[in-house]
Order: C-alpha cells, then sequence, then structure tokens
DNA sequence: TGAAATGTTGGGGCG
DNA sequence: ACGCCCCAACATTTC
C-alpha cells in the first residue's frame, strides 16, 4: 500500500506522526506542495519564503538518507493532491493537521473530494485546540487559565523517532525542482540572514542543544536583554516544523528535573511556559479565526486609527529617532528576526505613538520575519493593540526610553544595530537628543543628518494614545 | 510582559 | 528639645 505524505509546516522527519503512520502501512511518497493561492491572504512572505527554500533542501537530503526522496510541487491541493495520488497509486494521502483558518478550509475540502483516503494528523501542537476548554466548555482567551489547564493534563508523550527506512512507491511520480519555485529573492539581500541562521531540521536540533547547554540555565532574566544571546532562536524552526514542540518540551523539561540549580530550573519552567504561548495563540485563532483580519474585541473596530505612510515607513526602516525601536527595525530587516522584548516596543510605539493600525505592522512583520506564523503574529500585535486576547489595557504605553535604559542599560544592542549612535555615551544612546551639543559633536552625531529626531514627541504621543483610546469606549 | 502621577513616610537640616 | 520644612524613597493610584 502506498501513502503520500504531504508535507506542508512540519518540515522534518523525527517525531513526525504522518511519516510515521505512512511507513507502517508500506511504500511512502513524501511531497511537498507550493501553493500560495491556497494561502488566502497570508502566502508565505519574502524573509519566509528564503527560509523555506533551504528547509526543503534540508528535508530532501534527510528524506535521502532514508532511501526516499521529496516530490516537490506547485498548484492548489485540490488540484494536485488527487492527480498525484493516482499517479503513484497511493490509497491514502496523510499530512499534519494546520491551524490558519484557509489551511483548515483546504483541508475540508480535501476531506470531501479526495478518490484516495485524506488523514490530517496532530504533530505541530502539544495541545489540540479543542481540546481545552474553560469550565463552561468555551475557548479560553486568557493565557494564565489557558496554561493551568494545560499543565493539568499532563505533559505531551514522549517524542518518537524517524522510520528506519523509507519504501519506495512502484513508481516515482514526477517532480519539480526546489530552485523552480522561486523562493529565493531576486536581489540577494540575504546574506546577513545567512550567517544569522541555518534553515532546516539540523540547524533546529543545534540550535536546541546550543539552547540546552547554556541560555537556558539563564533564560529567566537573560531573555530580556536584547544584547544577549538570552533566547532559544528556535521560532522559526518551530513554526516551519523543523523541530516538533514534543520534542522541545520533553528536552527541557528533561533539563529541568536533572538540575538542582534553582535558576536553571526556573529558567527551564520559563522557557515551558514560552511553548504555551504558542500552544495559546494558536488556541485563540482556532476558536476566533476572524483575528487575522479584525480585532478579538468588537469594541476596537471602530478604533481611530492614523493613516501616515511617511511615518510608517519611517518605522519599518528604522528611522523613528528612538535608537531602541530603529535597533530593533534593523535587526529585523538584516536578520529576519527580532529580539521579543524589542518586538513589544516596536509595536507599541506603532500603535501607540503613531497611532497607526495593527494590521500594518501585522503585515510588515509578516513579510520580513523568518518566524512568522499567523496565529502567533496575530496574538501578538493584537495583545500590543490592546484589542486582543490577554492584551495589554489601553493605558500600557511602553516608553522606549526607559525600555532601552532597563533592557540594553549598556546600549550594546543600539550600538549593533544603529551605528550611528555608536560612540555616543551610555546616558544618551537611548535618547540622542537630550545630549549636549558637544557630546553629539564628539560622538560624530548630527542629529536631523547622520541620524533622524524623534518623529513624535514621546510625551505627546502618549497623550495623544491615550485620548484615542478614551474615543473608542464612548 | 508599563509609566506617570499622586500619596505617604521618615530622616536630617535648621531656626 | 521641638516643630517645621524639604525631599528622597517607597507605596499606591491612575491612565
Amino acid at each position: 500500500m502506498t501513502t503520500i505524505v504531504w508535507f506542508r509546516q512540519d518540515l522534518r522527519v523525527d517525531d513526525h506522526a504522518p511519516l510515521l503512520y505512512a511507513a507502517e502501512r508500506g511504500a511512502v511518497v513524501p511531497i511537498f506542495l507550493w501553493s500560495p493561492e491556497d494561502e488566502g491572504a497570508w502566502p508565505v512572505g519574502a524573509a519566509a519564503r528564503w527560509w523555506l527554500h533551504h528547509s526543503l533542501t534540508g528535508l530532501a537530503a534527510s528524506l535521502q538518507a532514508l532511501g526516499s526522496r521529496l516530490i516537490i510541487r506547485s498548484g492548489r491541493a485540490i488540484d494536485v493532491l488527487p492527480a498525484l495520488a493516482r499517479e503513484s497509486g497511493a490509497d491514502v494521502i496523510v499530512c499534519a493537521r494546520r491551524y490558519e483558518p484557509a489551511a483548515r478550509a483546504v483541508e475540508a475540502a480535501l476531506a470531501g473530494a479526495m478518490g484516495a483516503a485524506f488523514v490530517a494528523l496532530d504533530a505541530s501542537l502539544l495541545h489540540q485546540p479543542e481540546a481545552i476548554r474553560t469550565g463552561g466548555n468555551g475557548p479560553y482567551q486568557v493565557y494564565t487559565p489557558y496554561a493551568r489547564n494545560c499543565r493539568m493534563q499532563g505533559g505531551p508523550s514522549r517524542p518518537r523517532l524517524a522510520p528506519a527506512a523509507l519504501a519506495s512507491p512502484t513508481r516515482w511520480p514526477a517532480s519539480s525542482s526546489i530552485t523552480s519555485l522561486a523562493l529565493l529573492p531576486t536581489i540577494n539581500w540575504t546574506g546577513s540572514m545567512a550567517s544569522a541562521w541555518t534553515p532546516g531540521e539540523i540547524g533546529a536540533r543545534a540550535a536546541l542543544t546550543a539552547f540546552l547547554d547554556g541560555a537556558v540555565g539563564t533564560y529567566a532574566e537573560s531573555r530580556d536583554i536584547p544584547a544577549a544571546p538570552g533566547t532559544s532562536r528556535l521560532s522559526p524552526h518551530l513554526h516551519w516544523g523543523e523541530i516538533s514542540p514534543r520534542r522541545a518540551w520533553h528536552a527541557v523539561s528533561d533539563a529541568l528535573r536533572r538540575s538542582g540549580d534553582p535558576t536553571t530550573k526556573r529558567g527551564a519552567e520559563k522557557y515551558l511556559a514560552e511553548l504555551l504561548w504558542r500552544e495559546f495563540a494558536h488556541h485563540v485563532l482556532v476558536h476566533f479565526p476572524h483575528t487575522p483580519a479584525a480585532p478579538l474585541r468588537a469594541e476596537y473596530a471602530s478604533f481611530p486609527w492614523r493613516s501616515d505612510l511617511e511615518a510608517l515607513r519611517a518605522w519599518q526602516r528604522g528611522r523613528t529617532g528612538y535608537p531602541l525601536v530603529d535597533a530593533g527595525m534593523r535587526e529585523l530587516w538584516a536578520t529576519g528576526w527580532m529580539h521579543n522584548r524589542v518586538r513589544m516596543v516596536v509595536a507599541s510605539f506603532l500603535v501607540k505613538h503613531l497611532l497607526i493600525a495593527w494590521h500594518d505592522g501585522a503585515r510588515w512583520f509578516w513579510d520580513t520575519l523568518v518566524d512568522a506564523d499567523l496565529a502567533n503574529n496575530t496574538l501578538g500585535w493584537q495583545w500590543a493593540a490592546g484589542c486582543g486576547a490577554d492584551a495589554a489595557p489601553y493605558f500600557r504605553i511602553f516608553n522606549p526610553v526607559l525600555q532601552g535604559e532597563k533592557f540594553d542599560p549598556t546600549g550594546t544592542y543600539v550600538r549593533r544595530w544603529v551605528p550611528e549612535l555608536a560612540l555616543l555615551p551610555d546616558r544618551f544612546v537611548h535618547a540622542p537628543w537630550k545630549a549636549p551639543a558637544a557630546v553629539l559633536e564628539r560622538a560624530g552625531v548630527r542629529l536631523g543628518v547622520d541620524y533622524p529626531a524623534p518623529i513624535v514627541e514621546h510625551t505627546a504621543a502618549r497623550i495623544r494614545a491615550l485620548a484615542a483610546a478614551d474615543q473608542r469606549s464612548t
């Protein structure tokens, strides 16, 4: 019996339920389908396409090592998969479930339209969105009780190894090349991304190992310091399913159990809580599928967002005049990733200081993040804007100067990404406009020439944001 | 996983 | 010795 394994956002062979399912049945035809038409309003963004290209290359190599190969096709699933099943003599198509509205619609359509049986397995989350319910049998909208409920279910089952080998079908269907999908940008702006990342399953395991050997020990504190290598940097690997959340969960909770050091225990515990934020985001997306386009809290539907293309552009390019914000936006542009603490600050700045709609921020992140994930991106932006699940209240407005002084006290992060400010002394590096003329001159900074003056004044912007929130509630 | 404004307390300077 | 004021430090309230 021949089974098609349709790889989607689960680009690994380790702990991969569909692959194990297929290997048990007999011959396996692994396929990746490039189908931007199936993604609705959210086709894979530019930075993520770069990642995908390399991840597919890695997956093809992993499958080859198991005696198999990766078939590449493009087109809508509903058009390609049934034909491919006929072509390869497969009687079952199996995949890992996805949770985005467009992806779920594709699954629903396939379930009714296939000549072959269509099976979607749970392989990308620790807890199925439908399995976690409030006392009233509804979905959660607040993280803490959601996470408590997850923890009460007990830990996820142990991850499973990849099959030792995969049997080939009697005839292999034709395949395109990965290159023919044209995922890489035509202009080579991805050099700095290549030096920051190793996409693919091997890179994912290396990142996990490095985290366990290093940052997890101080994660509870260093995760907030953007200049430090204090985070796991697993987000793109998790998004693309190059590592299963079960694998990460068990590796970290084993480290927690083995360690006698309370700091390490706290760090590991904190990381598990972060994995549950990812679960929570998917839970919310499944139960409130309108949220990528509209606020969860209906009263925000009429929020008086400003349209200001010039300000949006300054934010995107890292030229707001607020060093921490600009450093974050430049890190994003250069590496396809931004430290989470800084994501909160830049998001708050866009929606509160500039009063630009969170959708514009979500869209920019979608195109520039290698870990762009509809569930996480939507939750994060609605959190920042105050209109989502467990959201920051309207009055919680980050002061980018204070955040810089608190979490980047020596300005290391700012100097790394905003080199024109590198020579400023620590006490002015987060607020160059406060520096005396002589200090600016010595540092080689002409405000408005080498580095922009602030595009909004903090106190005035804060008052304006509070007033706008008032207008919403009346 | 906020920041600013306002309130309270207590030590020290000083008449 | 005592009361008054100032203000830093901390706590609470407000947005």
